[in-house]
DNA sequence: CCTGGCTGGCTAATGCCAGTAGCTTTTGGG
DNA sequence: CCCAAAAGCTACTGGCATTAGCCAGCCAGG
């Protein structure tokens, strides 16, 4: 029996094949091990168990999405800034719809990688908010608005939530406008 | 062998009754076969299968949180309808944390009552939006954007998304002011 | 009243999945 | 070269959805 050569961040990648593939909700040991040619079982001699696979999985796509997000602030400030990090969002998750939803797991404590990549991603959004002048609570406020209103805009798209035919772009775009104005006139307290 | 009496609302109401306590995702066949004293395949005398009694519960939920929306925005117009709805629906899902996800599921269009129910909670909302004088493709963009903003918003305090200590409900209020200044500039294309 | 058929239960069985226990083989470091 | 840790394996348990086919209760029509 010549052995397989897994190893964790294999499993990983695999999964994140899978999840690709045929959506987040496809993801099962047994679908991994089969790909790899090896029995279920011996998938846990590098994984904990299928929760702990999701929370790797949703590590790898946090640290993809931060990426993306902060390559798109790159350089930018103001609308231009709002528009290219939530038109970078977007894409992802219209590109990804299997991994996007495993960004919104709540990052693992343990797992620093994790915590690390879901900071980043609430970082590239708090530098857009600097050039705008918001800081401190008021910034924290405008994050979870902006993230609000991005996540809810995607998660609806890509479940198919938008029933009538009109243009998703431009309802996107609108979005974003509705973002730079509301930022504009966010209330300042500190 | 004493005859349980179920019926087809019957299963419905149990499946709610687990949804409200343990969540959906403990919305089982088996689950609702216990709690109703029955053995599980008997409930297939009375709904298609798990996925068609998911979609009964998604009628119900959307059909009562049509009504919370519809009820709030009686009478109100311009921000007073906008933190009433905003608010109706942060409450709802926050009060049946169960019961609001599914509310996002797709329509069955093969179910009218569940159709009218989904048309009747966007219908609320084109109403306020017609109040401040959108209509149209406008009112389109605009429903998106409400829907995302409050579905991004609630979803994100459910599942715990709001890492920081900082106030939820100031966070949310601010949202709602957002989403009134962004309708008072709306762009009107019509 | 009583009887036949519909209907709502049942049991048995299949197949998929996660996870555990414990065995064997490979493999690399001393 | 050897031996122990690591990486596979098989066998098994238990939970779930779903199907097939059986049987009992209940109601309508004679």
């Amino acid at each position: 029996m010549p052995r397989a050569g897994l190893s964790t961040p294999a499993v990983v990648d695999v999964a994140l094949a899978i999840v690709d593939e045929h959506g987040l909700a496809a993801l099962t040991l047994a679908a991994v091990a089969q790909r790899v040619g090896v029995a279920a079982p011996s998938l846990y001699k590098h994984v904990r168990g299928l929760d702990a696979l999701l929370q790797k999985v949703s590590a790898a796509a946090t640290a993809q999405l931060a990426d993306v997000l902060s390559r798109a602030a790159a350089g930018k400030a103001g609308l231009d800034a709002v528009r290219a990090v939530a038109d970078a969002y977007r894409r992802f998750a219209l590109d990804r719809p299997g991994r996007y939803p495993a960004t919104q797991r709540l990052p693992e404590p343990a797992d620093p990688a994790h915590v690390a990549a879901s900071e980043r991603a609430v970082n590239t959004v708090f530098a857009v908010l600097h050039a705008y002048g918001i800081t401190g609570d008021d910034a924290v406020d405008a994050t979870r608005f902006i993230r609000s209103a991005l996540h809810g805009f995607v998660s609806l798209e890509v479940g198919g939530g938008f029933g009538l035919p009109q243009d998703v772009d431009r309802s996107f775009d609108r979005l974003v406008g509705a973002i730079d104005t509301a930022l504009r006139t966010w209330p300042r307290t500190s």
